[in-house]
DNA sequence: TTGAAAGCGCTAACAG
DNA sequence: CTGTTAGCGCTTTCAA
């Protein structure tokens, strides 16, 4: 099958490639007779031609093309194994993108080295980074003067987009439902506490909530290690291992509650029996765990969707940043019990 | 900061746009002297160039792009949600792809429309689908003349790669593990059973070990719903309401066998005490359900690397058709028992 | 309402 | 060892 290029469709068509150029494109602008038109389509389908993006693109600086960043947890390995989450949004991003003629061009940061380079190089129209990064790494792009979006992270930037939800309120939402349940002696078990972090804010929550109730905040109700399964089972140790005086947890993540109650468990410790926890994300995980996993709802899919309607505003002119902050909510399953 | 082409840096240089295209792409056969090279190096460097992949492309066919199709499960939703496989897969890929500088672009496949207007619109250099699609869908591809490989499904072409693992074999060795603790009333638990499918050859394996057992396949003992947790579990209830007469089941995904034993304990049966479970995939699932799932390991993320590989190898000039089949091991936790 | 023509930025003969 | 040159396939002014 030989390539068939918009000079094929033109001469089938009897006009010139301008013409063709202009009915593929069909701006409201355009004033082309309906017949010519109806010509230039048919040749179109009978060739079965399809517009070649790159001359296109380079003409037009134009791709079509969304990048997309996603974190890598270990360099050389998964970017999100242990969490469905990520799936779930990539998911919401790529169909969103796809029904407004984009397409995302998926990459993972290679190991500290700046994603400008891809960005210039294939002339992405919008960037969407999920996950927290260094700060000259992502001021690095505002130098490519496209729209850029930023998912679940604190980063203060007069013009990136973002989309997140108050993870600070999230925090208080879960230690508050565990107060409204009686428990006063309340740990927090999650990943690495960062700056500009969701979980950094999550962490401000807890503590609100236990200042408002006029408790205080104990070290050694802290467990942060890594957002993992296998930290979550360590942490479970940890607990029986020091008496287990916490009567509920706090997991910044569904994925370290489910670690939580099957170290619990391994240890002869039950859920909600001898322990409550509360999660948070309300993924797939949090039904499949046994007890079902009491957790902080948020809506993923709308993430992705928000996203990539932030950079199409963007694309057609819109100069505002624009923030959106999606709604939580507890999930009430079986894993908390009122003490 | 303005466009700095080609151009602009053989002007610095003071070579020809030749020269610079020369010394930047490197090519084995290529003699230009090392003075003028470092020239044109350090032009680039000084004016910050980065090569425009849409002219490139242009002249040289090359999108230095791979085409990833990802199995979307509910059109509009989410592709890959209740199962982190895919996650681990995709990870694999993009970064084997990135190391051999190459760029995914992502797509789930357009509601039944073909994939091959996005291929030749964007001209990508190779594509990876994951999973089974029609057969007519799959053949159209051949039109492009670019490397192909298919993961997991079992159509069989004489030109596409393939990678995936020995389904049948799976299906036995896990039926013969159940078996070989004693187990003699094995039920099939899995998504629908399709030709060219996994599962199907899953449940091939299963047929297999049973009538080597000197076993019958009893109808009763089927479930094939949906691949998914929520399937699982009323499977559970299928179970029980019919007397549970089965000692042990054999599910043809993690998640499935996850979702089995979850909705077995809401019904008051214990796992493994009352029945057994075995799995399908060792991914993150396995080792989170309660009890832990003794399982059928897959590598996930050598059906990544292997896919990368067999495109490299083939735009490098590889004509043969490549095959190949992942080993297989049972992991044994704690789902079975002996009876 | 349409066409001619000038490139977009790069590659690859080919010539020197 | 390096430069000249002719496009790749498309968009878009400008003129007709």
């Amino acid at each position: 099958m030989k390539r068939v290029s918009i000079k094929d469709v033109a001469e089938a068509a009897g006009v010139s490639t301008a013409t063709v150029s202009y009915v593929i494109n069909a701006r409201p602008d355009q004033t082309i007779s309906p017949e010519t038109s109806a010509r230039v389509l048919k040749a179109v389908r009978e060739l079965n031609y399809i517009p070649n993006s790159a001359a296109s693109s380079l003409k037009s600086k134009k791709t079509n093309l969304i990048g997309l960043v996603i974190p890598q947890t270990e360099p050389g390995k998964e970017f999100m194994f242990s969490n469905p989450f990520y799936g779930d949004l990539l998911s919401s991003i790529e169909y969103s993108a796809r029904r407004e003629g984009y397409h995302i061009l998926l990459s993972a940061p290679d190991n500290g080295q700046s994603y400008i380079t891809i960005a210039r190089n294939r002339g992405v129209d919008g960037i969407i980074i999920v996950g927290a990064y260094p700060n000259e790494w992502l001021d690095e792009l505002h130098s490519l003067s496209i729209p850029v979006v930023l998912i679940d992270t604190y980063v203060k930037d007069p013009v990136y987009h973002t989309v997140g939800i108050d993870d600070r309120l999230g925090g208080r939402m879960a230690t508050e439902y565990l107060l409204s349940r009686g428990h006063r002696d309340i740990a927090f078990l999650s990943g690495q506490i960062e700056e500009h972090g969701v979980v950094h804010k999550r962490f401000q929550g807890y503590k609100d909530a236990l200042e408002s109730a006029g408790l205080p905040v104990r070290d050694e109700y802290l467990y942060t290690g890594s957002i993992s399964f296998e930290y979550a089972e360590q942490a479970a140790r940890e607990m029986v291992a020091k008496g287990c005086r916490e009567t509920a947890v706090f997991a910044t993540a569904d994925v370290m509650g489910v670690g939580l109650i099957g170290g619990l468990h391994n240890l002869g410790v039950r859920v909600p029996d001898d322990i409550s926890v509360i999660g948070f994300d309300d993924g797939i995980l949090a039904k499949m765990c046994n007890p079902r996993l009491t957790t902080i709802h948020q809506d993923i899919a709308e993430k992705g969707v928000t996203a990539i309607r932030f950079i199409m505003d963007s694309i057609s002119g819109a100069t505002d940043k624009q923030e959106k902050i999606l709604p939580l909510s507890v999930v009430e399953r079986q894993s908390v019990r009122r003490i």
